[in-house]
DNA sequence: ATATCAAATAAAAACGATTCGCATTACGTT
DNA sequence: AACGTAATGCGAATCGTTTTTATTTGATAT
């Protein structure tokens, strides 16, 4: 589905700035880009979108559940698009590299933990950090 | 132990400020204050120390392991002192309570998944968001 | 196609949380 | 008690993000 009928979908009035986010988050499924980088990108595109629009647009996205959105060190959020499936993520420490992974085994301990305590889970936040063979390997030396 | 001898043992040296910022979160366990809310219980207590010197402190002593750094929402930081043993959270969404939980099987898996993905673990982040008992019984109305 | 009008955008200013720079003060050792 | 270093206080600066307001755009009815 192109970008135009992904927004109508979505119940989004279809405007330019909408269209090449979306677009830019595709073409980079699995990365995990904050604001400035998607400003950026567009930019290079050629595409001159405010700053500000970006970040509208990146929530409004991020609302209809077709991005989602991540803090992983806390001072600056990630986009990334949604692509299926859930997953949670593991941070290099050291070269930030993201990888993804998911769990039945947590998922479902995670909504026995909830229940336990008398919640009603919406939503969770796994995250790993560590460090990646890469970077361990490079240590070493 | 007080917190003179607490500093000396975390390898820091005994200021004022440091003694009177680790005793508000000493006497504050369990709840998660914000550096502006450690800010506002030392000034109620007649300690004039500044914000900006509360946010040193606070860091030097998440630092050496004295204390914990959470970032629950994603704009503002919580520390809670730390007594003994991890554990995870789990968010009330609507009135903001947070209640801890500590689970062996997740934390097993989770040093299972940073292996299986070539990772060395550090550290991990999982904080769960829901509704609590409370809140979901004062919807019903 | 065109007019209409609410909704969306751009740009700059505002914002809140946190950090920094620098002059002053306090700690711990001599 | 004096010294040198590390810590503090204050205000200004910074960073990511959001708001404001005037202008433009997209969707709907004509």
């Amino acid at each position: 589905m192109n970008s135009k009928n992904e927004l109508r979908r979505l119940g989004l009035k279809v405007t330019y700035p909408r269209m090449k986010v979306l677009e830019v988050l595709r073409g980079r499924a699995g990365s995990h880009l904050c604001a400035e980088e998607v400003y950026r990108f567009l930019g290079e595109q050629g595409h001159e979108i405010g700053l500000a629009t970006v970040y509208r647009v990146l929530a409004q996205l991020d609302e209809v559940g077709a991005i989602s959105r991540q803090m992983f060190d806390g001072n600056k959020a990630v986009y990334e698009i949604n692509n299926g499936a859930h997953h949670d993520h593991i941070v290099c420490l050291k070269c930030g590299h993201v990888r993804e992974f998911d769990d039945d085994l947590i998922e479902v301990r995670q909504r026995e933990i909830a229940a336990t305590n008398g919640y009603r889970l919406a939503q969770h936040n796994l995250t790993l950090y560590g460090y990646c063979a890469e970077c361990e390997r490079a240590t070493q030396n």
